[in-house]
RNA sequence: AGGGGCGUAGCUCAGUGGUAGAGCAGCGGCCUUUUAAGCCGAAGGUCGUGGGUUCGAUCCCCACCGCCCCUACCA
């Protein structure tokens, strides 16, 4: 075992040998604590020096040596856990000599206990004057710069161990996140919602376009897709009578890596037996507006150049999105009846593209014969998209490009689906679930001779099966966590939310004795 | 996949066609209330990898590797 630095590395064996010289266990295996380093600056840091004295208190905390500032026969320190930092005061008179030799053994990046109780020093900064150091694991390689901290993105990735310690901004956004899972468990639980797993090994990848990851079960010697979404599950559970479920899990889409896009993401599922795709907006509305209050305070959240406001969301349909985001230029403005018509949103597309090339503007390009229905997707995603920063539901889908989901009834051509775009970002798609089994067959054996590599190459029987013992009419939504904690977070990109986000490995290594620090 | 950018000490960053620089961290010394503690001293490098041009390359050229951004892909 070694790493880089080497000389530092090998300097801190030999401390840790002299430590264990001193009597102190190399690897203890507790310490009881009464307050974290967070704790201890909550409750007592606005406290007066006098108060302070008067009451003397015993403390106990353990955390991570990140500052050191030896002084001959004094040092002061900073000890940080749960994601703050105390000082504390070391005294050769007070610690003893063991004390004080131990202290001298250690290292920017050891983990210690301390003894003692709190006071304020000269410049009021609140400490703990330490009267029992405790030993509790050493850093053998060093920490980042304590200034600057660690910047390097690939670093910061790829030993996010290192960019928790060193930037808080970083951890603030996975407390964030946790805070935000927590409210979403909150708000469905408290609605009757239960919560299940369903399976992440698919036979027959299913309920969303996507291409999949294989991998192979030896003992059945079958191979296994991991799943691209758990809905056609989900949905069978409403047939068995969970009429509230979701499920918070991965999805795995064996697809381009960018700054919105992560091959294994986390969504929330959830579905709603005998309420429709508005019920579902409305429920959104309250959903996103009370996430954002808990995770930054306020309906107004900053992200990026943008302040987005969620005490409110517009609601547009997707061929009214269209008409609004039409480019003045680009010659008359698709009206409802033209993209209602058959052949109306090709027409649309052509007329757009006609001015794109003259304009260098984004060209909807197509591969392929496109049917009404998608044309229209395509004429949305490359006018209207990226326009749609503050918080939207768009709806009313072309049943083309909607194979789940239930038609309406005054027009076929489509259904009742909605889709909330922020800053320009996907972040969920809800629908009334299409339960009758018939039409659910027809779409996907049409979806099949369609083919391509996004749709699964068997028709899923038991699925429709299961619509055949009845599905209660049902509301059903997945939100993407991932997407959902960039925007509350402020963060530009998906693996800033994202703990270990997907990169190439490292160059192998034999062993970690070759190793090279990265 | 295409285009652009980056890669120099453990970390954060300068720099130049002519023997490689700083701050922090680390090492030795001084220091009993410091705050990015201070002072003195010494050390630390295959300048991502491999070719080429050149008397000479960390610098210029080519290829490769890794990361970032944009585009493409992406329910």
């Amino acid at each position: 075992m070694q790493f880089e630095p080497r000389d530092q590395f090998q300097q801190r064996q030999k401390k840790l040998e002299q430590i264990q010289a001193l009597g102190y266990e190399a690897y203890p295996r507790e310490f009881r604590w009464t307050d974290t380093p967070r704790a201890l600056v909550e409750k007592h840091g606005e406290k007066p020096a006098a108060e302070l004295e008067a009451e003397k208190q015993e403390v106990r905390a353990a955390g991570r040596l990140v500052s050191l500032r030896p002084m001959g026969k004094v040092a002061f320190a900073h000890l940080q856990g749960s994601g703050k930092r105390i000082q504390i005061y070391v005294k050769k008179d007070v610690v003893g000599e063991r004390g004080f030799k131990l202290f001298h053994l250690l290292d920017l990046g050891d983990l210690i206990g301390v003894r003692g109780h709190l006071f304020r020093t000269k410049s009021n900064e609140l400490s703990i004057w330490v009267e029992e150091l405790t030993f509790l694991a050493k850093a053998l390689l060093p920490l980042p710069e304590k200034w600057h901290g660690l910047t390097d993105v690939e670093l910061r990735y790829r030993q996010r161990y290192l960019d928790l310690i060193a930037n808080d901004d970083s951890r603030q956004v996975f407390v964030a996140r946790a805070r935000i899972i927590q409210e979403l468990r909150r708000f469905f639980d408290s609605r009757g919602y239960i919560e299940v797993e369903t399976p992440m090994m698919h036979s027959i990848p299913g309920g969303a376009a996507a291409r999949p990851f294989v991998t192979h079960h030896n003992a059945l010697d079958i191979d296994l897709y991991l799943r691209i979404a758990p809905e056609l599950y989900l949905k069978r559970l409403t047939v068995g009578g969970f009429d509230r479920v979701y499920e918070i899990n991965r999805n795995f889409r064996n697809e381009g890596i960018s700054t919105q896009h992560n091959p294994e993401f986390t969504m929330l599922e959830f579905y709603e037996a005998y309420s429709n795709y508005r019920d579902l907006m409305d429920m959104n509305e309250e959903l996103f507006r009370l996430l954002a209050m808990s995770v930054s305070g306020s309906t107004l959240v900053k992200y990026g150049e943008h302040e987005l406001d969620f005490s409110k969301i517009e609601r547009l349909t997707m061929r009214e999105a269209i008409a609004k985001y039409w480019p003045a230029g680009a010659g008359a403005v698709p009206t409802e009846g033209e993209l209602r018509a058959a052949g109306g949103p090709r027409a649309a597309v052509e007329r757009y593209n006609q001015w794109a090339k003259e304009t260098n503007a984004p060209y909807a390009a197509s591969k392929g014969v496109l049917k009404d229905g998608e044309w229209t997707g395509l004429l949305f995603e490359t006018i209207a998209e990226d326009k749609l920063i503050q918080p939207t539901i768009l709806h009313d889908f072309p049943t083309d490009i909607s194979p789940l989901s239930k038609q309406k009834p005054e027009d076929p051509s489509l259904t009742e689906r909605f889709e909330i775009y922020v800053a320009g970002m996907e972040v969920a798609n809800g629908f009334s679930e299409l339960n009758d089994p018939a039409e659910q067959e027809r779409r996907f054996l049409a979806q099949m001779a369609q083919g391509g590599e996004e749709v699964p190459k068997q028709l899923d029987v038991d699925y429709i099966r299961a619509l055949c013992h009845g599905m209660p009419p049902t509301a059903g939504e997945g939100i993407g966590i991932d997407r959902l904690t960039m925007l509350l977070t402020d963060s530009p990109s998906i693996r800033d939310v994202i703990l270990f986000p997907l990169l190439r490995p490292e160059p192998r290594q034999d062993s970690a004795a070759g190793a090279q620090g990265a």
